[in-house]
RNA sequence: GGAGGGGUUCCCGAGCGGUCAAAGGGGGCAGACUGUAAAUCUGUUGGCUCAGCCUUCGAAGGUUCGAAUCCUUCCCCCUCCA
């Protein structure tokens, strides 16, 4: 195992609070694996950039030779997480949870160590807890001290309803840690209240309170609002490279350091360069192209890395069409098709009236010509390609 | 239990008997400009067999030639008092 100091800038690096340090560092000195705890909300189905933060995180510490728990709160999930929310959220059924929880741990271990890490359900000591049992844990904390986290308060403030069934997430969430007998649980900041829970509870039965790291919440691509599947703002670890190196490019030039800061492996110093050279004048177009490459390689290989970037000059640089598109047959009973229906149909527009909205606004293009005639008839026999936008390709096939 | 306020299209929020598929803003989408950037500007933003028709304003009934707007019942939320 490294010397301590070593660890702990390991630890430390890139972080934003670590809780309690002095604490930590004593159980790192008495030499034993750590049990490094970290929840996830089986919620999403598709881990994205956002999670890999955290995970990164957590693998850093398996290479340290720490134990991770990788905690997946199937049984908080049917609370659902109330955190940064400023809405009650539905709650998820078992089978949900269950489907989710296993893509989970599919696409986990394209990071993690897989012997180094031990995946949990809080449903597995949750179940066996007794109505009692869960009052007296209700008992340890007043509707005060909850109302101290930033998003119920602000809920509170603004009217908004709070179930009280919410205020038994952060509990549970702090039993989880008990019940594990963590040395150190990792979560995103908007997590601190329910990681300090788990401090305040562990306490409460006998143990040595858990250190807190926290990890910045990754903003999402629009550079706004953090990374999230239901906003729509993410890219998903599992997309295709072409798909990741896309979104990558598109992101601003400001947000881009952010992302590099969070999620490159590059060293500090040559991100330090960076950002002199392009001070300097250089094209931070090459920096992002660099940054995404490395992305798409750490989830898809160099070779697809490659093929991404060689994809994305041809289709918009020389505003080709892309490689791979989706293949689609229409059958027509003999007068043609309506090409706003055929854009539906195959998927490229919601609905027939976006189609005519988007004929109207120039969106449209048909074998790579603008095309804005709504009354176009696809004949049998005739195959096209359709574009709209800058993105949204298919091969179609009349028959 | 009592008193008051409120539930409007993806979100916020106006409308308060016909001119309402419903102002304004946000977000989304498209176009221009670009580095597929960002910012900015322009257009658009329920659906369909699209100059017409159909379904939306918490739910269900009712009044009316006509309702998001009036009445009844129900559901939900917030505030104050107990």
């Amino acid at each position: 195992m490294a010397p301590l100091n070593e660890q702990l800038d390991v630890i430390k690096r890139g972080c934003e609070e670590l809780l309690v340090e002095s604490e930590l560092l004593e159980r790192l000195a008495s030499g034993g694996p750590l049990r490094v705890k970290a929840g996830f909300d089986p919620t999403a189905p598709d881990l994205h950039l956002g999670h890999t933060v955290l995970i990164n995180k957590l693998r850093q510490l398996q290479d340290l030779g720490h134990h991770v728990l990788f905690l997946i709160g199937d049984f908080t999930g049917m609370i659902g997480d109330p955190t940064g929310k400023n809405t009650t959220r539905p709650p998820l059924t078992r089978e949900e949870v269950a489907r989710n929880a296993e893509t989970y741990t599919k696409q986990v271990f394209k990071i993690l160590d897989r012997t180094r890490t031990e995946v949990v359900f809080n449903s597995s000591w949750m179940d066996k807890l007794a109505a009692a049992d869960m009052i007296k844990l209700a008992a340890t904390h007043t509707v005060a001290r909850m109302l101290e986290r930033d998003d119920f308060s602000k809920r509170y403030q603004g009217k908004q309803p709070i179930a009280i069934h919410e205020f038994l997430y952060p509990l549970v969430q702090g039993y989880d840690s008990v019940a594990l007998r963590a040395d150190i649980e990792l979560g995103g900041t908007d997590q601190k209240f329910n990681l300090l829970m788990g401090r305040e509870l562990q306490k409460h039965f006998g143990q040595k309170p858990q250190a807190i790291l926290t990890m910045p919440l990754l903003e999402g691509l629009d550079g706004v609002n953090k990374m999230s599947k239901s906003l729509g703002n993410y890219v998903g670890i599992d997309e295709p490279a072409t798909e990741i190196f896309g979104k990558l490019m598109s992101i601003s030039d400001e947000i881009m350091w952010r992302y590099i800061e969070l999620l490159s492996f590059v060293p500090l110093a040559a991100v330090r360069q960076w950002k002199q050279e392009v001070a300097k004048g250089r094209n931070p177009r090459d920096i992002k192209v660099a940054f995404a490459q490395e992305i798409v390689e750490r989830f898809h290989g160099s070779a697809a890395a490659q093929a991404a970037l060689a994809d994305f000059e041809a289709r918009f640089r020389q505003g080709g069409v892309p490689q791979d598109m989706p293949d689609v047959s229409l059958h027509s009973d003999g007068g043609g098709i309506a090409i706003a229906q055929v854009l539906k149909q195959a998927g490229l527009t919601a609905s027939t009236s976006e189609a005519l909205r988007l004929l109207e606004q120039g969106g449209v293009k048909l074998n790579g010509e603008k095309m804005n005639d709504k009354s176009r008839l696809l004949k049998t026999g005739e195959q096209v390609v359709l574009q709209v936008g800058k993105r949204k390709f298919a091969r179609v096939t009349i028959t």
